[in-house]
RNA sequence: GGGGACGUGGCGGAACGGUAGACGCGGCGGACUCAAACUCCGCUCAUGGAAACAUGGUGUGGGUUCGACUCCCACCGUCCCCA
């Protein structure tokens, strides 16, 4: 069918080479994997080691972009790579489909966010496929699919069983233009992560999953996540924010039995806690100042805090503003009484949203009290300081207790202990540890989400559909702009129900999960992608699963990753996976710049994949993408960059197109290239070319390295074979050998020209063709150049033979001329050799 | 403010304590061609030199080492995360 070398075409055409190819492995199913469960089916395992090689899934937007087309090429050569290396690969690929942008062009153009969606995973879909990745498309799957939120729901309800889901009321942020609830993740810089509108507080009973439940566990399996980028694991531990502190309680000074904790990480310093601070979204406040003189200062401060940005109100620049409440809790160190003070510095998400104040030792408790008059007192005094010594600025470093009775004259660490024990034993409070992390709010009041399974009886209260009603479908709706509730509450066909409980009417939830819930366990269910049974098989699962090698950008360092690790935790604690970690490896990929910025629509400097696919082929691009730069690293793009991969795909073809004869002389051993210095030196290059490419693949995501290794192979090649019109039997066989290992090596990035050459050359099936390994007859030169150095500065190099003894090599550097010149006649004091590398003579007093 | 990453030719980058600048882009010169494109060959860190070669050179300043782009300290700059 191929025809051989010399009757390739002249020229490399990428269009129908790469179309052929495609539709080959098309044809044979080329990169399906088994197992995969399905209903009513036994799913034997193999006994090959396996390789889950994956993705981050895309949003279908409907255009893929160069971030996509990096990602999905790095885990394509590592997939070719494990297949080829003896693994049953795995490397499925789906759509991330519900959420935001689907939506809004519904509100737009009121066409369904379903029907968008479907046409923009085929657009997608297309574009992947055109780039010939190793794909199984036996098991795609789509988030927004009713058999894939069936299980979302499913697994929704099993949180829901074991506490981990829960319905509070909460003050959340809100965004007025997206009119939804996000959570803090998506709030940056006191903005919409996704429209930039200011972000505002509002008090809605919503959803909630107990990540804080998992906070330690998140943080203590850290330990099996080796391989995972320090810098992400980094990020994490930040996010959970681990601090060791106490829990203290605080009651009302004229009413001891209202209690108000709270947290803080000094409790060293409670001596020194003049005041109390309570964020305005405090439950008690409106009730702690009801009927009393200060309420409308109060209730008015409150107004306009709901009104002020989360980072604008912690921000450290900005005056600490407050109001008082006339009130007072009892220190219960010191038993004063001290004043309660609202501020909306301290957040209800934090801690308690309550904070003892110590304006001595705490930045902005000290900014706050300077700005209201409060009492500033001294309980720590560094090194050299006495305890009555004025405190003119805050002091936050180490010292001795003072002014704190029974710790006086204790460090800050013991003064905590002691302080702790003492609270302990007289109830006031204990030794805890507190989380930044805070739940994750998954309810959102929009349409393109996997609705929430729960009904609202008046009778029961929140009741959970019975599993066997799942799904619970998305109705039809004729408008999709939200009103300050979901679109759903207007399906009201929809909404009105009867409670699987009592059988009484009631109303479904009309929230929606988050997107970030769908995408958490979507790496399980594609070992089941169409089961009905549930929502993966566990022994499926348990073989292809963690994860080997996970890639994708490190914007999703935090959240995604977090939930999906909380996720596998939980599904694991129920039994239903036995694997507690996702990702066993992660590499996160930096970003495509043009321009000196990110491609982005609104810069107008987008390069599509497509159009580069067209003008230079997908294996031309693919290799681009990866040779652009060290693949963690961000990488400016370059148009001519491109052709010059490009051209360097000609040069193969031209290489396989020149090559001596149309039949493989087969592999060369070191007798048959006895006598030929080129031919040998070849044969050489394309060993060490293995060698050095199958370790950056492997073991350091070295791809653009990988590739020029792959390059300067191809040089030596077409040099050497320029040179000679000797048809020997040595060069033949060195020829073909360099050839056929370049093309072998160059397969996992450029997969379509490589099999069309591969099978010219009269090979089948490149990819499953093992991977090759370096001879090692041939790994070894006879002469090596050894580098001669006078005190560490090169003088001189050496042609000598690997077995060289240092005595000899020294004799022989010692006697070269440049190197006496540089001794200038003094006696060498020293000498280092470094076998094979060099030698270097020390003189002199240095 | 705290934590982290990174600073190498005109550009992207290579060099995992041992020849700094592989590979590619761009540039210059040449061959092929009526001409061009394609392709091929050569040169391309700086300074001096026709060349051989010499000297300097990896943000700045110190240190460790026989030897430092690489390890350590400080500073300057850029970027990221957290406040």
């Amino acid at each position: 069918m191929t025809p051989p070398p010399s009757e390739l075409p002249e020229r490399y055409d990428p269009a129908g080479t790469e179309a052929r190819w495609q539709s080959a492995w098309d044809a044979e199913r080329a990169f399906h994997a088994e197992p995969v469960a399905r209903d009513g089916e036994p799913s034997p395992l193999p006994d090959a080691p396996k390789a889950y090689v994956l993705e981050m899934l895309p949003y279908p937007s409907g255009e893929i972009h160069m971030g996509h087309v990096k990602n999905y090429t790095m885990g394509d050569v590592v997939a070719h790579h494990r297949r080829r290396t003896g693994h049953v690969v795995f490397h499925p690929m789906g759509y991330d489909a519900f959420g935001l942008p689907a939506e809004n062009a519904a509100i737009r153009t009121g066409e369904p966010p379903a029907t968008v969606t479907h046409r923009n995973i085929a657009a997608i879909r297309m574009q992947l496929r055109r780039l010939g990745f190793s794909i199984d498309w036996d098991t795609e799957i789509s988030t927004a699919d009713p058999g894939y939120y069936r299980w979302t729901q499913w697994i929704f309800l099993r949180f829901l069983e074991r506490g981990l889901a829960e319905r509070r009321e909460a003050a959340v942020n809100w965004c007025p233009a997206d009119q939804t609830v996000l959570a803090n993740e998506q709030v940056v810089d006191g903005l919409c992560e996704r429209c930039s509108a200011p972000v505002e507080l509002r008090q809605l009973p919503q959803w909630f999953f107990r990540i804080t439940d998992y906070a330690q566990a998140l943080l203590d399996d850290m330990d099996l996540l080796d391989d995972w980028p320090e810098r992400v694991l980094t990020m994490q531990r930040n996010w959970i924010g681990r601090s060791v502190g106490a829990r203290v309680v605080f009651r009302l000074a004229d009413d001891p039995d209202v209690v108000i904790p709270v947290f803080t990480t000094r409790p060293d310093t409670l001596h020194g806690a003049t005041f109390f601070l309570m964020a305005p979204e405090h439950p008690l406040v409106p009730r702690l100042v009801e009927g009393r003189p200060e309420r409308d200062a109060v209730m008015s401060y409150l107004a306009g805090a709901a009104r002020t940005a989360v980072a604008e109100r912690s921000s450290m620049e900005r005056p600490k503003t407050g109001v008082s409440t006339g009130r007072h809790v009892t220190n219960p160190a010191t038993g004063e009484q001290i004043p309660i003070w609202v501020a909306d510095y301290v957040l209800m998400d934090y801690g308690t949203g309550a904070i003892m104040a110590v304006p001595g030792h705490d930045e902005r408790d000290f900014a706050f009290a300077r700005a209201h008059g409060l009492t500033v007192r001294r309980v720590i005094a560094p090194e050299g300081v006495p305890a009555d010594a004025p405190l003119e600025e805050v002091w936050a470093g180490p010292g001795r207790l003072v002014n704190s009775g029974p710790l006086d004259g204790m460090t800050v660490d013991e003064a905590g202990d002691a302080m702790c024990a003492l609270l302990a034993a007289r109830g006031d409070g204990e030794a805890t540890v507190g989380y930044r992390l805070r739940d994750w709010l998954i309810s959102r009041q929009r349409y393109w989400g996997a609705p929430i399974p729960v009904v609202n009886c008046d009778v029961c209260g929140v009741v959970p559909v019975p599993d066997a009603d799942l799904p619970v479908l998305l109705p039809h709706v004729d408008d999709y702009a939200p009103r300050g509730q979901s679109p759903l509450a207007a399906a009201l066909d929809w909404v009105s129900t009867t409670c699987p409980a009592c059988g009484a009417p009631a109303r479904r939830e009309t929230d929606t999960m988050d997107t970030f819930v769908d995408s958490s366990w979507y790496f399980l269910r594609y070992t089941a992608p169409d089961l009905t049974e549930g929502p993966f098989r566990r022994e499926v699962a348990d073989y292809w699963l963690p994860v080997d090698q996970y890639i994708g950008g490190v914007e999703h360092a935090i959240l995604h990753l977090l939930y999906a690790r909380f996720f596998t935790k939980v599904l694991h604690d129920l039994g239903l996976v036995g694997t507690r970690e996702p990702f066993a490896r992660l590499f996160t990929q930096g970003m495509i710049h043009h321009h000196g910025a990110k491609m982005s629509k609104s810069r107008g400097n987008v390069v599509p994949p497509d159009e580069i696919i067209q003008r230079f082929g997908a294996d031309t691009l693919r290799l681009y993408i990866l040779f652009m730069g060290p693949a963690a690293d961000d990488a400016e793009w370059s148009d001519s960059g491109v052709e010059g991969q490009r051209r360097f795909l000609d040069r193969v073809w031209r290489l396989v197109r020149g090559l001596p004869g149309d039949v493989d002389p087969g592999r060369p051993s070191a007798d048959d290239l006895a006598g030929d210095a080129a031919a040998l030196a070849l044969v050489r290059k394309a060993e060490a070319t293995v060698a050095k490419v199958s370790q950056d693949i492997a073991e350091r995501f070295s791809f653009h390295t990988a590739i020029s290794a792959i390059q300067e192979l191809v040089n030596h090649a077409t040099r050497d074979g320029a040179e000679g019109a000797r048809d020997t039997a040595p060069v033949r066989m060195a020829s073909w050998h360099a050839a056929r290992t370049t093309v072998s090596l160059l397969f996992p990035f450029a997969p379509h020209i490589a099999s069309e050459l591969w099978a010219a050359m009269g090979g089948d099936r490149l990819w499953e063709e093992p991977w090759p390994q370096a001879d090692p007859e041939f790994l070894t030169a006879d002469i090596v150049t050894i580098v001669v150095q006078v005190n560490g500065k090169v003088r001189d190099r050496a042609d000598v033979s690997p077995d060289i003894t240092d005595e000899d090599l020294i004799a022989l550097a010692l006697a070269l001329p440049k190197v006496q010149a540089a001794m200038g006649g003094a006696e060498p004091a020293r000498t280092i050799v470094v076998p094979g590398r060099l030698v270097n003579v020390v003189v002199g007093g240095t």
